[in-house]
DNA sequence: AATCGGATCGTCT
DNA sequence: GACGATCCGATTG
């Protein structure tokens, strides 16, 4: 498995959150490795995007999405959870940010399943904040670089699979027009 | 199977 | 001071 390097990331945000699918998030505690097939992706980016974080201008939450790309962009929402993006633009935006909103659990399904709380597998990391739940994920990855990290990384998974799926974006209600979430069915 | 409300707090207005 | 790039359990049909 070869790790995805940083020209893979430097690429058109909504190219980047196409090409994620089907790849490996690989997550590594202690002597622990969870990790699983990326199967839902989201794209977010800078100027034409209202349902972006990024959208406005550079706060201190959302600094990440103007960083280099290839960093983690983590957030916290609704209180309670956390969920994680990859920093990836073209050279024609100041900022965008892929969010991964699914896996399929692959290694360490027994460490991923002491984290989250449950047995049941389908429902382990089908979610934004419950995949970050299963591989331990908070604020502290805020801005690592996927690229370097020993312990956060994503790499070649799957080449095959039937079709993407492109739909409108979850749990937004601006730029319904766009047809930026991304999914394939494994 | 689908819908509804509660939990809970950092971020932005 | 209001509101989420969400999840879960309870309720209803």
């Amino acid at each position: 498995m070869s790790r995805l390097e940083r020209e893979f990331y430097s690429q058109d945000t909504i190219k980047v959150a196409r090409q994620l699918l089907g790849k490996t998030l690989v997550r590594k505690i202690g002597k622990h490795t969870m990790s699983g097939i990326i199967t839902e992706t989201e794209a977010y980016r800078q100027a034409d995007d209202p349902a972006s974080h990024a959208y406005k201008d550079v706060t201190e939450r959302n600094k990440a999405m103007f960083g280099q790309v290839g960093h983690a962009y983590v957030y916290f929402t609704y209180g309670m959870y956390y969920c994680v993006n990859v920093v990836a633009k073209s050279k024609r935006h100041k900022a965008g940010a892929v969010l991964i909103r699914s896996l399929k659990p692959h290694e360490g399904i027994d460490a991923m399943i002491k984290n989250r709380g449950t047995e049941n597998i389908t429902n382990l990391t089908n979610g934004p904040a419950k995949l970050t739940i299963a591989l331990g994920i908070t604020k502290i990855q805020y801005g690592e670089d996927l690229v370097n990290s020993k312990s956060l990384y994503i790499e070649d998974g799957i080449k095959h699979y039937q079709k993407i799926i492109a739909s409108p974006r979850i749990g937004i209600k601006s730029a319904m027009d766009k047809l930026w979430n991304f999914k394939i069915t494994i």
